[in-house]
DNA sequence: GTAAAACCTCAGGTTAACTTGAGGTAAAGT
DNA sequence: ACTTTACCTCAAGTTAACCTGAGGTTTTAC
């Protein structure tokens, strides 16, 4: 029982995402590949994981260019193991916090920001905040919404 | 005392936008002004908070088009009051629980999901929740850093 | 009254994260 | 064997949220 190289199709199919977005991928170094003598793409099983990690992170609002940094820590040379997976998640998890806390910043801020009269550039503290935060490296954010549709 | 009206330039200065967004917000329904004999933009002086309200919605992850049909809610004909503003602040209110609660439980996913072995698009609680959450009209995040450069 | 500063429109550029399509090769099924 | 499916590369298109620049007009300041 030899592990079974998986096709790009294969891993798209499993990961849910596009032929096309692993090719972008593997071209912004995000995740490798090497060849058969057809010179089609070959993965290696940890692949799976590592477009998973991409994705959840993601979600979490990392850039990819942060995720393909992020995930250059990860060895190259041999399969990651736990460990490497968790330092990985504890790396991001400190990230979130600091998400998360700007944004309950920002809720906390709105009602009354938006109520009072507060809300000119200089003086409110949604606009303090972010200075002071991106300065921590978070800055703006951009949720998209998927609703209905 | 007249209130003065206000110039793009203006506007621009007091909101730290440069004026081509200003043309860009106008152009899609997000802000109004009328013209001068000689075709210049003026501006109400509401046009300054309602640019912050933007601005502090961006901030939050609503897209321009979201806070658009937000805005669309608020009066046309009259200067908007304080009650105006709380609905949206109100409406937003809501839409920021639910983004918080979300990261919440994505960081709260991310250890344990990337340490353990489950972290398979199929059995995941990063993807499940995926699909709950953007069924709630929570979808997929996006925060831009912006640090030290 | 004239020169500089501010404004106007419109076309095209920018970045991220992909997707689509054309034109061609490899592998798999029957 | 041959046909269908899968894969390859490379170029160009897509969306959001703007920015830049060209070519021309209006205001403002001295």
């Amino acid at each position: 029982m030899d592990v079974p190289n998986l096709t790009v199709g294969k891993v798209a199919e499993r990961c849910g995402v596009k032929v096309s977005t692993l090719h972008f991928y593997e071209e912004k170094g995000l995740i490798r590949s090497w060849r058969n003598q057809g010179n089609q793409r070959r993965y290696k099983r940890d692949v799976l994981r590592r477009i998973s990690v991409i994705k959840a992170a993601q979600k979490m609002g990392i850039s990819l260019e942060n995720i393909r940094q992020a995930l250059s820590c990860l060895p190259d040379s041999r399969t990651p193991n736990k460990k490497d997976w968790e330092k990985l998640a504890n790396f991001w998890r400190e990230d979130m916090n600091q998400r998360i806390a700007y944004m309950e910043k920002l809720r906390d801020s709105l009602t009354g920001c938006i109520g009072c009269g507060c809300l000119s550039m200089e003086t409110c503290p949604i606009y303090n905040n972010e200075d002071e935060l991106s300065k921590q490296g978070t800055g703006a954010i951009l949720l998209e919404k998927e609703a209905g549709e």
